[in-house]
DNA sequence: ATGAAAGCGCTAACAG
DNA sequence: CTGTTAGCGCTTTCAT
């Protein structure tokens, strides 16, 4: 392996001089410069990041944890977060939790251990929090993504989830519909519980009646949304919800095929509408209503708190960015029909 | 910050016995592993992994370079390769290279100053060889994914584009095209030879005309399908093409795009194909008729081959899967009609 | 403008 | 079963 010796040797100077021409700081007469940069593209030298980390204690690798990179949204989180860490020279790490805390510790685990300079994250639930206080507590700075948690006290890139829902509640009762479903994900995840509070608040204004038997939780990204339309289906004719609400992108995939695996086809026998696209097909086969999310520029916008974050001096505020969702009607919610 | 130091200080022994514990390696007395270990709990002391590198040369860390996540294709193979590294603790770095060899470098020199201990990659086209040999040259093991090298000689997971393909362009005769376009990727990679190849015999196999015209070449991930459909419907009427052959899921989604802009509907004016799955879509709304290959197993698998090849002492022979496309037949491929 | 010495946190090699 | 020494490749600090 070529080090700063090797170099040194060949350039006629001390390391010294070599680090810091490979830093550029420190004043250099330029021959030498020239020499020392000479020497190392003839031996190919490769500057050592393990070396530099122990002392410099920073890694510029960076740490992105998501849910599941297989969900649209999130491809597109982690690719406006990955685009904007190359720009300025950070290597991104990527982990999948799959909605499990567990994984979500053993994950930071290796984290710690990596000693990355930054971390974004979409926690699992309200009970990241501890974990996430463990990574502050390295003074490593963290960026939450997507979901907010209470105390969390940093810096924060969300949508706005309790909007998002009033509107797209609103679509299906200026439809005709009466009576929707909403199929919810965890409430223990700040966006389920917002956007809950925008279905029932849209229907209070519109002074529809909320039932319970039309709120169900599963998980945000377990295909097991079968169960609960089985119950929504098995209520009598009058009483079955004419539309559905379903929280994010996989539980309307998984809504919809379970409304399939029944016989009912949508939007023919029920409308269904949700959050998030399903990219890229929705471009040109255009079908789901979705209050869609600026997924590219979550990831982008986190990204660049993080960076500013990891470079102050002085801690600042902790800084918000909500971002809003655009309401895109498609073809899975139809006209109310008697 | 907590060092071995401080735990052996507490505990009682040299740091050397806090690493032997630590790596759980050497013959330790129960009681003073016990004593290292609270003591290791009481100052929550998380082993620093840039020092751990230096000495052992191994960063547990591995890179993954793909064109773009974004590509549903690469968004499975990017899970099976995370999924198969945290299992047994290695960290993954995710790299897009947009098809771009400048890019490609770049990330090939981050990589080759953080040492990462293997790579995963999908070369944006044959001279990324060259690249790919700086990485070699530092001992660092490559495994090619999805796109082939000419005397890269070392383990790669690939589909078997041309059998994809000629079943592809079989269906389509199948259903009595004859005239049959392919909007290929560019030719210096090898899937889209391969994808040529098979289209080309298949015509010959079925005694149909191979003409220059109906074959175009366009960058795998860029939306410019635009000017090959405007060049393909300026035919006389008699010439033009009755069925596309996407080389893969963009193009189509691209040539889609193209040929509605145009006035030109799926499959009712003409029917396409292509390599690669859209998903999650297509699990409920089916749409493309499409060569799928097994996405998740390419990252997987390439994953276990990294592996072996990072824990072997001796160099065993170069070892290559290929993983066959399952053709699925949808709605964006019917029936030839006069 | 350049260099020497010391040390970052850990482990390999050797000693006992 | 445990400890000592030295050194991984680099940078910080202090000299010159």
């Amino acid at each position: 392996m070529v080090t700063i010796y090797d170099i040194a040797k060949l350039a006629n100077v001390s390391p010294m001089t070599v680090s810091r021409v490979i830093n550029n700081n420190g004043n250099i007469k330029e021959t030498t410069k020239q020499r020392v940069e000479n020497a190392i593209k003839d031996l190919g030298y490769i500057p050592n990041s393990a070396a530099r980390s122990l002392t410099s204690k920073k890694t510029r690798i960076l740490s992105l944890i998501l849910t599941d990179i297989t969900n649209p949204f999130f491809t597109k989180v982690a690719r406006g977060a990955e685009d904007k860490a190359m720009e300025i020279g950070y290597q991104v790490l990527l982990s999948n939790t799959d909605e499990d805390a567990e994984k979500e510790s053993e994950y930071i685990n290796m984290i710690l251990s990596t000693r990355v300079d930054g971390v974004i994250i979409a926690p699992t639930g309200d009970q990241s929090l501890k974990e996430i206080e463990r990574l502050r507590n390295q003074n490593i700075p963290v960026v939450l993504i997507d979901r907010e948690l209470d105390n969390f006290n940093g810096d924060i890139v969300v949508g706005d989830s309790y909007e998002g829902s009033r509107k797209l509640v609103e679509h299906l009762i200026e439809l005709g519909h009466r009576r929707i479903a909403l199929i919810n994900g965890p409430s223990n995840i700040s966006t389920a519980r917002e956007r809950r509070r925008g279905y029932v608040e849209t229907l209070k204004l519109s002074s529809l009646p909320i039932h319970d038997r039309y709120i169900s939780e599963i998980n945000y990204k377990q295909d097991d949304a079968k169960s609960v339309i089985k119950k929504l289906i098995s209520l009598p004719k009058q009483e079955q919800p004419t539309a559905i609400f379903a929280a994010n992108n996989f539980i309307a995939i998984s809504t919809i095929k379970a409304l399939q695996s029944f016989g009912l086809s949508v939007p023919n026998d029920i409308s269904v509408v949700s959050f998030d696209d399903i990219e890229p097909i929705d471009s040109f086969n255009p079908f789901l209503t979705v209050a869609s999310q600026p997924a590219y520029s979550f990831g982008m916008l986190a990204m660049q708190l993080l960076i500013q974050r990891m470079e102050e001096k002085e801690s600042n505020e902790p800084r918000k960015i909500v971002l809003p969702p655009e309401i895109i009607v498609r073809k899975s919610s139809t006209p109310y029909k008697k």
